[in-house]
DNA sequence: GAGCGCCGTCGAAGCGCTTCGACGGGGGAA
DNA sequence: TTCCCCCGTCGAAGCGCTTCGACGGCGCTC
């Protein structure tokens, strides 16, 4: 193995030189630079992870923590993976990879034995048993999603309130004037997640403010459950023109039921969705939707640790506005 | 920081007896391990990662190399990845996350820098460019995928070859004599993906061993290929009762597609599949179909590396062999 | 009863890097 | 011309842990 000390010799100086040369923490002529350099091309040196971890007390390692529960759609979660690795990557980080299964004590344990710097967490319950930990952790973190008591914490969102607004607000453009909002599995709920219960909100806020009729109904992941809401919907709201979709699984079942149903969509009905642009974009009718823009929320996040890391103040909310694509499944009321 | 010497202090031992006594590499009396333990558990100690990997040249850290192309089934990365983490979990070992995008300059970094101790490396191409890196690396390594020449090398997959036979079995054993394969998109057999081909060879050796017609199609991942695929199959094949699909995302449209040419599943046409259960399950005629074990898969890659760190030989090839669930799409030729 | 060997423990020497204080020399200010 | 300061570099001291050789003391053998 080729060390610091064999560089500085081979380049005529000391291993401090050759260190600075690297890290840029104090000046360097820049001929000796282009030495060094030249030195450890040459050499094919490659800094030791663990004594650099030691002596500078920076693993530049970044933990992140991913859900494993039902109910979550796991392409979302790959996305943001991949996004927080290659950002991570920009500023010279590496991601480790834990799994929420481990718990507080596996947040413990990589932040304890400095294995990392810093840490990112997914899928942020309203009121997470975690929260104290990451508060009381001497490293940085960051969550994705807003626990119901965000003091003392960094979090970052789609803004999803805004989103379930917006899929009222495009609908009420249209002339909608009775929509239902078709929502996540009543478990999910139960469970205080916060994200859906604050697409209720700005759809039952965006709908008041518009003098708009609505109701919302949870709805499990399945087929004949969506089959039941559609029924129930029409039953209830039989001036029914627009629905707003937030639960992947059940987009096209939805659809389906509707139109087994006697409704035609975009023709009777306008259907918008809080989903993946992929899935929105495959289903028979493609759907008006709002993604979760999983790409920028890891980026973001990523961004902001390196921030605290930095020593760089942050604010503690960071919201993403929404973005509604429009596609073949929304249309003027008739 | 709570460190060793603190430990060896409040337990009245060195700190070496400390060091043995977590790691068991050195008789230690019981008592004194009691106490050593008490004193680690009132002080709160944990040891330092990176001072650890400094003094035994092991990190404890595994690479895990995740591919980002189209074509992959994201859910089943996914699966393979937090199977990995919670097997390397099991022996201690926490998991790094490369992207493919990396390359392989960063598995050079990750291994030369000492970063992790071993690699993982998701969908190996029949010719990968990383193997001669792969090769020439001094940290053990494990590949998921098969590669023309495995020769230096350790491979662990399911064994597509077996799958592509026990789907013919399957359908032979039913009196089936004329059945096809709708594969993946053409791209994927130019790219040589290994496990494609293997199914392809599986497929076509046992079809003529049980004296079947049979065919292959590549087909897109998309609804209107799967349209047309079928109406071919059934235009060269007119007898045609069985179909093997190996091809996630066309499964339920080539149903459909076969529906309405005017064919019955599993009245007329019997139909097995090479994909996840998940999405065997839930197809509208629940399907007959081998799953890819990537739980399995991926523990057993973590357990081969283990080893592997442990000096212990392992064989070049683990196949895992395919388990096939019968489900409602199959059933014996009227 | 003397000697041998083994068990359990200790001390010290690193592992490879960063960082801090120090220092020589050159340029600018007075 | 002298003094000061700053730029660029060096040396040495750790960072917290593992591991190797050494060494007492006990039990056993002969």
């Amino acid at each position: 193995m080729v060390k610091i000390t064999d560089v500085a010799r081979h380049a005529g100086v000391s291993p401090s030189t050759v260190s600075y040369a690297l890290s840029g923490k104090r000046p360097i002529s820049e001929e000796t630079r282009q030495r060094v350099e030249e030195s450890i091309r040459e050499l094919g040196y490659r800094p030791h992870a663990g004594a650099r971890a030691l002596a500078s007390s920076r693993s530049n390692v970044l933990a992140l923590v991913v859900p494993l529960r039902t109910g979550i759609h796991v392409p979302v979660v790959m996305q943001f993976a991949v996004s927080v690795v290659t950002a991570a990557r920009r500023h010279d980080h590496d991601v480790l990879l834990l799994t929420q299964e481990e718990g507080e004590e596996g947040l413990r344990r990589v932040a304890d034995t400095a294995l990392v710097d810093a840490l990112i967490v997914m899928d942020v319950q309203l009121h997470d048993g975690r929260l104290p930990l990451l508060r009381a952790l001497d490293r940085p973190s960051v969550l994705i999603g807003f626990p119901a008591e965000p003091a003392g914490l960094t979090c970052i969102d789609l803004d999803f309130k805004a989103a379930g607004e917006l899929c009222v607000e495009h609908l009420a453009g249209l002339g909608h004037r009775v929509i239902g909002l078709v929502g996540s599995p009543p478990e999910v709920y139960v469970r205080e997640t916060g994200f859906a219960q604050r697409v209720v909100q700005g759809f039952t806020a965006a709908a008041h403010r518009n003098g708009i009729a609505s109701s919302v109904h949870p709805c499990e992941a399945d087929p004949a459950a969506a089959r039941q809401v559609a029924e129930r919907l029409l039953r209830e709201r039989p001036a029914l023109t627009g629905v707003v979709v937030h639960n992947e699984p059940v987009l096209e079942p939805l659809i389906d039921a509707f139109e087994a149903l006697g409704l035609r969509v975009p023709g009777d009905l306008s259907v918008t969705a809080i989903c993946p642009d992929e899935l929105a974009a495959r289903v028979r009718v493609p759907v008006t939707s709002i993604a979760i823009p999983a790409a920028e929320v890891g980026a973001g996040s990523v961004e902001l640790l390196m921030k605290k890391l930095g020593g760089t103040p942050v604010p503690q909310a960071t919201l993403l506005p929404p973005r509604l694509t429009v596609r073949a499944s929304t249309r003027p009321r008739p």
